[in-house]
DNA sequence: AATGAATGAGGATTCATTCAT
DNA sequence: CATGAATGAATCCTCATTCAT
């Protein structure tokens, strides 16, 4: 019980970050709302990655464009891990606080739309599961591979987990 | 910050349970160890309820066993969903309490053994691999069913979740 | 700012009570119930003198037993100064903790009994009016006394205070 | 405890007053200071009402005098009784703060000055008692009907007061 | 063995005061 | 002079843990 969030306390944090705990409460009303903050950030930063990805791949055919947004997740997920470690082991889901899976809503809307402009490369119908699908299975495998298996996300072995990634979910959208 | 298991206190762990706090520290070193013990009896239900399945499914061709596996995985996250949440949600995965992995590894070992067995019906070669990516996929699945859609669980929702996730990993394993 | 109750922070009051803050709020939930609970124990020893006195002297006409009154009313004001002179300053007349002038309701209900059991020895007519000039002048003369001259209230001295308390309220009382 | 002036934060006070803290503490060295000064003026205030009465009343007899001079003290308790409320609760009257009873000291000079000038029309013979037993009952009186029966001070129903105060001080004053 | 009162370190938050701009 | 961001001591309160009964 006594580590990451926990394990911060509002006076460490302020020390940590080189200010006194009231310049800290001059800024942010509550130890909630400044874990809402910072959750809120990375969660933007994130979210800045996987839009310019499926940007980037609007018009590219899903068999193509699956790769680049598995790599775009990939990506997300290596974008500062400690923090995202925390932030995911230590981020209540309940409570006030769970207004952060807007992130994860706001990533399905786009992924669906990007499968509906496709839908006719596509075998499923139910375009919203298969986005949901889609979503949960490239997030837990970037996700844990993250907190489990940090060398993955780096240098040559990277390319393992892409493809395969990539491959699972092909799998599923493409009809065999 | 003030849920879950923050805001089960020891005190109210005990009185809640009948016993007091006495008692409890009688059984349990600290809190660590009472969560853990707690988890560890989860996580043993649920992997009753997975080796059950793959024993069960031992001898079936992959194309129908992982329908049966993946009916296992979702039954497994429905038991006790209230008390996998918390777990989920608030056991720390680093420091003392991230012995709770063994779980996984067991499961990804009794997986790949069953891949093993039915090699010569899949594409994949890399079948550590390939068991990771099928238990993280199924486990994040039912899991993200349970915290967010509970409804998805339980009735004749239940199947359109397992259709998918059988789907998705039929799709990954086999040759097309 | 710095003195009474302000100055009493919750663990100074704990460690002057030789116990632990925890243990303080075992028995009260906030530091607003403890305050409130101690002075709800000086008013009940409070209320305790002046009701006896009222009691004994029921049956006495009004110009002796106002001496009796005013004795009684000193000899409250006598009991533990010191605490009685932080709650009479320091306690907050509005917000939760006001529900402490009950007691000056009770004082004046009692007091105003009494007056109209000896209707016919008195000048005035309202005489819950009476009641209340005689409680609050009283109050005020011992009261003030407490403060600022605590040599009045004890030893050949306090007589003085006792006479003159007594002249007001008959002078007042009392048809010339 | 987080009422009138403990709830008065310095910068809050400063917010309210339209100026920087750092503008406030140019002029007040300290919190208690800037109270203190507060204090000061609406006693300085209060002074001005009770001296003009006194002035005014000066040549009269005790006798019409007194009724004069409980108006006046009625007045003074009403000019601004949020005010009033506030230092009358708050102000500590042990510590440094302590410096406000001058006030009273200077209001208690005067009117044992008055009754010394009018020595013959009286029966006491003990002035400064006399003065304040006057003193403190008048200021009682209308000080708790300012805090409990706000009412009473305005309007028509302000006069029964007067008129039992005046009693009340002619009756102790005056020789039967 | 069971109890639960007692403990006190630790945490979130406030606010009087300072000082660089 | 005025400003208001920064400071950190002090406050109220919680909760894991101990120990006398």
């Amino acid at each position: 019980m006594r580590d990451g969030f926990d394990r911060a306390s509002t006076n460490r944090i302020a020390a940590q970050a080189g200010v006194s705990i009231g310049s800290l409460y001059q800024y942010f009303p509550s130890k909630e709302a400044l874990v809402m903050a910072v959750a809120e950030r990375h969660n933007r930063d994130l979210m800045n990655i996987v839009r310019r990805a499926l940007a980037e791949v609007a018009a590219a055919p899903v068999r193509t464009g699956v790769r680049t947004l598995v790599a775009a997740a990939i990506t997300a997920h290596a974008h500062d891990p400690a923090l995202h470690r925390v932030l995911s082991e230590q981020t209540p889901r309940t409570g006030p606080l769970a207004g952060l899976e807007p992130f994860n809503r706001e990533a399905h809307a786009l992924l669906r739309a990007y499968l509906e402009d496709h839908r006719d490369e596509l075998r499923a119908t139910d375009l919203d599961l298969a986005a949901f699908v889609c979503m949960t299975s490239i997030e837990a495998l970037t996700h844990t591979a993250v907190l489990y298996r940090p060398d993955v996300l780096e240098g040559p072995a990277r390319e393992p987990l892409a493809d395969e990634a990539t491959q699972l979910v092909l799998g599923y959208l493409l009809p065999s």
